[in-house]
DNA sequence: TTTGTCAAATTGTTCGTACAATATGACACC
DNA sequence: GGTGTCATATTGTACGAACAATTTGACAAA
């Protein structure tokens, strides 16, 4: 029965096109473990073996399996094989906004564009992004609504290459959405979390009671060679948002 | 000069020693990111020079260059090279517990039991421990201290294995600490980070008003056979601490 | 000047192979 | 019955090799 399942699963690989062998094996296993079709605590047939049937050596194999390790959905020890993790399987946090995080659910995500201007960088803004102090940078200011419910309010700062992002543009898609369309990879992000207590414009805008708690987050990012391309300071109704994280011991 | 810095990392690895020569060579290069003998930005050597160097094969040197990708210490680009991030180096969100976090700043960290008493498990700590709905599970609530201030209430529930946890322990040492030294490994562990506002009750113990923010974490970890172990619902003072999570996309 | 092409440098993917380390279960021995 | 030993299964580490993909810079061509 395991053997039909896997046999399935990775009846097709394209050995011919970009996407990396390792990879389609990879996510084909993510997917069958998120979909429940190989149950929590199973154990996978072993690693040499598994190459055998699917034709790939058992480095190819091992990368597809030890990325599925790093993401916590898999747990292997040395002379007893390779299991599902025990406990509900959870996507970790992604390097995604909450606008995707959002629009993966079944909310519908809106945004109304609170403020909007090139400013020069102040201390923080500049450290953060590795931008020279006063050089010019665009901030702006988002409130998130999900379904008519206004869950976050968002305040972003990026670097001069970015100054030609439209007012248009920032209400019609995610700020991480923009940045993708431009071809930016962010490859990198540092977040800080944490509560506070509201004061009377934040409860306002969120529409809640002032002294109600929020959860606040800081984000800085990067991308692949390393430059700084985004610093965010937000807050969110703790009520309709939260963060989940998986770690993994290495 | 680089080529000093690296002859000089490398010098004597350990062939024979039962440490993977990856690993060595990944400390040794992670010590000397953070300490700033490598500064941000820059340029490591090619994989295949530095492995003739160092009289390693190219997949060695990989493994150890890939683990500072994933902790997101080094970036690199095809055809270009692999470089130091930019941009302040932090070390990440570990698998450490408060506890240990507090103890590796300049805090005191100490630690009052609340509570502590062998109870039924409930639908929620059966569910993410992962154990039968009313076996014995150990539950214990602690207020931790650091420098005198009380900065969180952590409440725990721990499976049958470990009822035999004594009062003692718990008030000499973190819990994680307690666990190491049975030899209990964490693997995974899964983590929601949240906010809420306090009631009396939760005040009084952090030494707060009632109706500040609390910064709320709630945990489930399981060990390298995907066995739960601890599962936490805690909170924090968000005015003496938050959380710092590195992510890398991959 | 601009554009296209090509070579060089560097990381990315994939294969094959060998041996080491660890957990399990079977079996012999005391 | 208990205990140690050994074979087996499986993942972990390490080597070597080849070719692919991507970026940069140099150079030629329009």
């Amino acid at each position: 029965m395991k053997t039909n399942v896997m046999e399935s699963l990775f009846a097709d690989l394209d050995r011919n096109g970009p996407i990396p062998l390792y990879y389609q094996v990879e996510q084909r296993l993510e997917k069958a473990i998120l979909d429940g079709q190989i149950p929590a605590g199973a154990r996978l047939e072993n690693e040499v073996a598994l190459g055998e049937r699917l034709n790939l050596s058992r480095p190819t194999i091992r990368r597809a399996i030890q990325d599925l390790v790093d993401k916590g959905l898999l747990v292997r020890r040395r002379g007893i094989g390779t299991q599902v993790v025990h406990g509900r399987v959870t996507r970790g946090v992604e390097l995604t906004s909450l606008f995707d995080d959002l629009a993966k659910g079944e909310k519908v995500p809106t945004t109304v564009l609170l403020s909007y201007a090139v400013e020069k960088a102040n201390d923080t803004v500049a450290d953060r992004l590795g931008v020279q102090l006063g050089s010019p940078v665009l901030h702006i200011k988002r409130l998130r609504i999900a379904d008519g419910v206004p869950v976050a309010v968002l305040e972003n700062w990026l670097p001069e290459q970015f100054l030609d992002i439209t007012e248009h543009d920032l209400g019609e898609l995610g700020l991480y959405e923009i940045l993708r369309g431009r071809g930016v990879t962010i490859r990198v992000a540092k977040q800080k979390i944490g509560a506070r207590t509201s004061n009377t414009a934040e409860a306002g805008l969120l529409d809640t009671d002032r002294g109600t708690a929020l959860l606040t987050m800081e984000r800085a990012a990067f991308d692949n060679a390393g430059v700084g391309i985004e610093y965010g300071s937000h807050y969110y109704r703790p009520d309709l948002y939260s963060f989940e994280v998986t770690l993994v011991e290495k």
